[in-house]
DNA sequence: TAAATTTTTGACCAAATGGACAATTTTTCT
DNA sequence: AGAAAAATTGTCCATTTGGTCAAAAATTTA
């Protein structure tokens, strides 16, 4: 008795599309959408290119349902974020929820970072509409609470794209990260937080509320 | 009478080659390496097909001349970080030399991103000896820079790794900026210059040294 | 100016790849 | 079980594309 009936797919159509998508997921974020092929598909999944393309009408197909199959996921931290909440624990936990993201799912990091870097020609429209308006929600409570005086000042727009681009670069660009740093995943993404959590403590609250640091010498 | 004799190469062959070159980074930085083909470069530097492989042995060899020609003008802010600079000074005019190379080579900014993001095979040695060394020297300089007093307490290589993602972030992702606020660019970069001005002052300034914020409401 | 050298190009090739399709096998339904 | 439907696959095709090559054109040299 499975609850989840998938639309009207049948046992056997759920677990193929399935297995497809995620082997997509694994080329796709590794090569780009040009440079995967059907036969890497193919093969990561155990399954032939014509029975790939019994459940996916074509290449292009795949790489859209894998992509929009993402998009909430991608964008669901953000509604977590509640005007209700105490501000700054509002915004790390954010930061937390997506750099926790860029640890255990770097491969969808990497496919959106891709799209995006392409000029996001399956998602423009997307970010122009959807994430936009959130945005501008959750841009509106930032302003709201430092009109209340519950943070410092700050450009709200510009908070979302540091804390996207530094939670996202030690998933896109783990390789440089990695040549740079020997340390172990667990250690590495653990000084991230704390260099995180330091940094958007600094930025969001008014000085006389920092703990206070003791010049050494 | 050139005295830039650059190697032995005659008049005519330095010109279609820098054409060429230019031409590559576009068509690379807008594609990537697989999705951009011979006959785009080709195109758009207005020579033929097997002229440009009179000039490149292969599509490979355009593209990691391409790369490495870019290489150490990627690097060379950071080598502008001196240690007898006042500290705030020195990195906050690092991060304003990187956040103008975003505004002035978004492309050359692209090409890199997209080689990193995939696993950098043509980059991933200089990555781990040349770039990590000068790294490690200017986190020594950061250390020293602590030690004396003279900066908060600061994680050295998650600084660099914060100031390289927020700053090319307005290079790499821009579809997304521009989707998501309608600014020209002046006034974009501007912005951006602003906040991460803002944010480096309290990241590495001590609570008592920042300008006082006065609550509103 | 004529020979030698360099540059340019049209025509062509082989490999890679997305996709079509008919035939076969497997599963489901009656 | 037997028919019907769904799933799978081997084979094939057309297009794209990196690259070759010999001939032609342009340039340099003597």
């Amino acid at each position: 008795m499975n609850l989840v009936a998938d639309k009207n797919l049948s046992r056997i159509q759920r677990e193929k599309r399935s297995k497809i998508q995620k082997a997509a997921l694994e080329v796709f974020s590794e090569y780009g959408l040009r440079s995967a092929t059907l036969d890497k598909i193919a093969i990561a999944c155990g399954l032939t290119k014509p029975n790939i393309l019994y459940y996916y009408s074509s290449k292009d197909q795949i790489y859209f349902e894998v992509l929009n199959g993402l998009l909430d996921e991608w964008v669901a931290p953000l509604h977590e974020i509640s005007k209700e909440g105490e501000p700054i624990d509002e915004l790390l936990g954010y930061m937390k929820a997506k750099l926790k993201m860029s640890k255990q799912k770097p491969k969808e990091s990497k496919l959106f970072a891709n799209e995006i870097l392409h000029g996001a020609p399956l998602m423009q429209n997307i970010l122009a509409t959807s994430l936009r308006q959130t945005l501008d929600e959750k841009v509106a409570v930032i302003d709201h609470w430092v009109r209340e005086g519950k943070l410092a000042n700050v450009n709200g727009h510009h908070l979302f794209f540091s804390i996207w681009a530094m939670t996202q670069h030690y998933a896109d660009f783990d390789v440089q990260v990695k040549a740079i740093l020997d340390k172990s995943e667990d250690e590495l993404f653990q000084e991230a937080e704390e260099y995180l959590t330091n940094l958007l403590l600094r930025m969001l609250s008014f000085p006389t509320e920092l703990p206070v640091s003791t010049k050494s010498s």
